[in-house]
DNA sequence: AAGTCGCG
DNA sequence: CCGG
């Protein structure tokens, strides 16, 4: 059986059915008010084959001119960022082991083309806190190694209503999406994966 | 390089 | 040519 890297635990099904659908319907509302943009890569602008949004006091964004960031407006509606659905903090609550709440759920949006490059998530200033990841849709094959990029990697499938959580030695692991398997799940009409990722950015 | 390409 |  595949042992997992330090400080990552994968939840299979941590969502029901339902929850899975409600979850959605909520990001819908999210998405209604902070409308979905395309990420592009510091100084080459190229852009990234997911699109996204944020919820939450703090999003996740990156452009070319000022490279990755997390601000508290949308970058191209200067608007707040709707507030993080109540499910989604009690998952914070259940699975973070960390006090203060989420300050940023990124919503990444993948079609079956799109892709993640291993990466690390080190735009936070806090690593104590764990970064909280829900799959919703269609299934993917998730990569994940150490805090090296030339660290050995495994991957795995995540299915609808997984959680992944990488906290403790696990935080600063690269990791990455390298396909989406088309038409495996019935809960988004309209196909594709929604990825939602929720960290804590400051002490 | 949260991408792309090269290698096996 | 495709996947790790």
């Amino acid at each position: 059986m595949r042992k997992l890297p330090g400080g990552i635990r994968h939840l299979p099904d941590y969502f029901d059915r339902a929850e899975q659908q409600a979850l959605v319907d909520a990001i819908r509302l999210v998405v209604a008010e902070a409308p979905l943009f395309v990420p592009r890569m510091p100084k080459t602008g190229k852009p990234m084959s997911v699109r996204m949004t944020n919820c939450g006091p703090l999003g996740w964004v990156t452009d070319k001119e000022r490279g990755y960031r997390y601000q508290p407006h949308h970058p191209e509606t200067g608007n707040p960022w709707p507030a993080i659905p109540e499910r989604l903090l009690a998952l914070w609550r259940d699975v973070a082991e960390y006090e203060k709440p989420p300050q940023a759920c990124l919503v990444n949006f993948y079609t079956d083309a799109a892709k993640m490059g291993l990466h690390q998530d080190k735009d936070e200033q806090e690593f104590q806190a764990p970064v909280v990841s829900v799959s919703l849709g269609d299934t993917c094959l998730f990569r994940v190694g150490g805090q090296e990029r030339s660290d050995p990697t495994m991957s795995f499938k995540l299915n609808s209503g997984d959680v992944v959580v990488l906290g403790g030695q696990g935080r600063l692991a690269y990791h990455g999406v390298d396909r989406i398997y088309p038409a495996t799940s019935t809960l988004l009409k309209n196909g594709g994966r929604i990825n939602l990722t929720l960290r804590r950015v400051t002490p």
